[in-house]
DNA sequence: TTTGACATGTAAAGCGTTACATGATTGT
DNA sequence: ACAATCATGTAACGCTTTACATGTCAAA
């Protein structure tokens, strides 16, 4: 599959830069929906380059220290733009350790189950916040010209995934302590 | 993290099974968020055996063929318990090379990206639609105290968000072609 | 002078998929 | 007879994380 492969190139197709840069942007742009430590990018890379589809210059931080400037070649566009075009189907979906403790969370008492939900919304309301934040960068929507209009539409999609997550768990919080009310009344 | 392991013991908690079952388990109920194939679930059976967490019977099918039918020891419920009590952060997104790809679409053409989304939207469509059917085996909605409601609440999660995935490509077929319309009329 | 960011690598271990391998049972 | 499903395993390979390992540079 080589995913790791065509997110490197997609990135240094963009702009060329070294190992460092590329690790800071799976850590920031692409976090929501790719990353990778830089354990695994430099082996990447080293490969890429033998297979020729980067090259690199060194160059000079201050005195001494050498960085190393990845430049996609044009096989390497060649290869990353085939890549692009294929269709491939929909994957599965992928695992989720929430949903499988949420599958089991019959086993928990209410008040552990209500504090599980409530954690996760609060986490998740966070996220949202940060990523509505991100969102300012942009300058209304971008046309459909505009190469900003992949990283608008991934933004809005996770946005939307934060939203439906919120909202799913507060639904699940409901679900949970809907008979409890009546219940206590009741019973105390 | 042994993930896999508290899935398992999770599914031998609610019901004694083999590994064939098991794995049929991975491929329905727990699709949605878990997944595993028999290559990796009989090891972990051997493993989880070893280490006092479920033990087995030998059944016989028809006349010579064996099953191993795995149960939960006292060792395993008490550790599957804690797991699942345990307080874990959110975890960070997890990959999608789907959005890597819309990511990188600027450099399709406008045909090629229309194309993708529209083909992902159709399929995730039929994924909703199965999702909606699964629904129907739930006679209503589960009460607090059903072992079904953690169940019905992984359906319901899945079903939002293939919900907002359909959302979201519709928006993102609106953003590609935004000024395309125009643009033809202008341009022809 | 010390802290944090910059900069690059390797090693080990765990996780996951695909492929290899075998054989019984049931229904057509 | 044949196919599909039941049933259990191992081997090889690739991907990912955590830990090990080293050293520079800029700012406080």
């Amino acid at each position: 599959m080589r995913e790791l492969k065509y997110a490197i190139l997609g990135l240094l197709n963009q702009k060329s830069m070294s190992g460092y840069e590329l690790s800071a942007e799976f850590g920031s742009a692409l976090n929501e929906f790719w990353s990778a430590k830089h354990s695994q990018i430099y082996p990447e890379l080293k490969k890429l380059t033998q297979e020729g589809m980067i090259t690199f210059e060194v160059a000079i931080s201050g005195n001494v220290l050498q960085k190393k400037i990845y430049t996609i070649t044009d096989a390497g566009r060649r290869d990353f733009l085939e890549w692009l075009s294929e269709d491939q189907p929909m994957s599965s979906t992928p695992k989720d350790i929430f949903r499988l403790r949420v599958f089991f969370s019959n086993e928990l008492s209410d008040q552990q189950r209500l504090t599980m939900f409530e954690s996760h919304l609060e986490q998740h309301k966070l996220r949202l916040s940060y990523l509505k934040q991100q969102m300012e960068k942009f300058d209304g929507t971008p046309d459909d010209e505009s190469p900003l209009l992949g990283d608008y539409m991934v933004l809005t999609g996770a946005i939307m995934r934060e939203e439906t997550t919120c909202k799913w768990l507060k639904k699940c919080i409901t679900l949970s302590s809907k008979q409890d009310k009546e219940y206590k009344k009741t019973g105390d």
